[in-house]
DNA sequence: TCCTGTGAACTTGTTCACAGCT
DNA sequence: AGCTGTGAACAAGTTCACAGGA
């Protein structure tokens, strides 16, 4: 059992693709999948899948692979997303409002309790149920224990948000802007810039 | 000098990094910028940003560091971005009409010329200067050579479409549905699923 | 002196082969 | 027989130390 061992990033990375497959494998009906089955879902190989596993402990049967609802709830408890994560949402533009209508959240246990935005025109109006706030008063999160956020602003104010979610005792970041944030050795960001993404695809074409 | 050595997958995906910050400083004025300059925006070591720069040749300048203009003008060589990357969007929900009026894809190289969706709503109608097109036209865009595509449509229209854009002739595609697409090895697919971007964080809470 | 460019050492991550359980 | 779990071999990527030019 390996349990002890130092777990690679790199596996941290790949659970949650673990996850999305399962979920999908239950929705299915499927009772049991091997790391080979798993494989045809996630792009890597078998031994690859398994080895991450064990990172956190032997959860498969031998001669018959994972059973798919026990693991599920495995990987939800090891990436803490069996406990609600209440997560706020900075900037209610285009790419704001379709994040917060996105369904992809919930089901990994991501709920959107608040949304900010600093335009006088948004805010009080509504996103599906959650009335849009001024953003000066992100401050009030702090009593409401929100460790996760998302900035979907322009990127010449995320800066401030950032230090703003930062005092309020955010731990993880979501940053969907192209600037890049400076924030305390602490906190965790995660900046996805998608001119960035396809930015890498053409050389290899 | 080291070009003739194999190029890291890692070291191609930092580059758009490095450009991004390029585009920063040369809009700060900056004319010359040192590895540990560069570091401070891209938070990457500074032997690790001269290694990267030195696969593709010698662009330094010793005891100066690097000239910012040429640099900018050298690496778009090597991504492929000096030429316009026509890019066809699909899906023009939300997500997608976010993403065809973003602002970052023009600097990057990336010209969006088609939109194209599946709803009679939509259809006809525009977002900025681009009419929104009916996806069953999508064999059309072989003839305009565009070979990169991003796919902001619902996950379960995802295949379908990813499989009329290999045969329309894309050879890059950013998926931006939570969808496993399988595509000919040819084909480069980069899938960015926010939900699953954020399930990691919580780990290293 | 300052900073780049790079081979070599080192570290991290992946794959393999097979022991061991069902 | 079939599939997991894992140490060990292997591969990839990162860091370092320093040679060499401005």
């Amino acid at each position: 059992m390996m349990r002890y061992h130092k777990v690679p990033e790199e596996t941290i990375k790949r659970m949650p693709q673990y996850l999305r497959a399962l979920l999908f494998l239950r929705q299915q009906s499927t009772k049991y999948i091997t790391s080979r089955g798993l494989s045809e879902y996630v792009l890597l190989n078998p031994p690859q899948i398994r080895k991450d596993l064990s990172y956190f402990g032997a959860f498969g049967l031998r001669g018959t692979g994972y059973e798919v609802e026990p693991l599920i709830k495995q990987i939800r408890r090891i990436l803490k997303l069996d406990v609600e994560q209440k997560t706020v949402l900075v900037g209610a533009g285009r790419l704001g409002s379709a994040i917060a209508r996105f369904p992809g959240f919930q089901r990994y246990g991501f709920n959107i309790t608040d949304i900010y935005d600093n335009a006088g025109k948004r805010i009080g109006k509504k996103i599906g149920k959650i009335q849009i706030k001024d953003v000066a008063k992100l401050n009030k999160i702090k009593a409401n224990s929100v460790k996760i956020a998302i900035i979907a602003t322009p990127p010449e104010t995320a800066q401030q948000i950032a230090d703003a979610l930062v005092k309020a005792g955010v731990t993880s970041i979501l940053n969907l802007t192209s600037a890049y944030l400076a924030v305390p050795k602490k906190v965790r960001v995660r900046t996805v810039d998608l001119a960035m993404e396809l930015g890498m695809l053409p050389y290899y074409t």
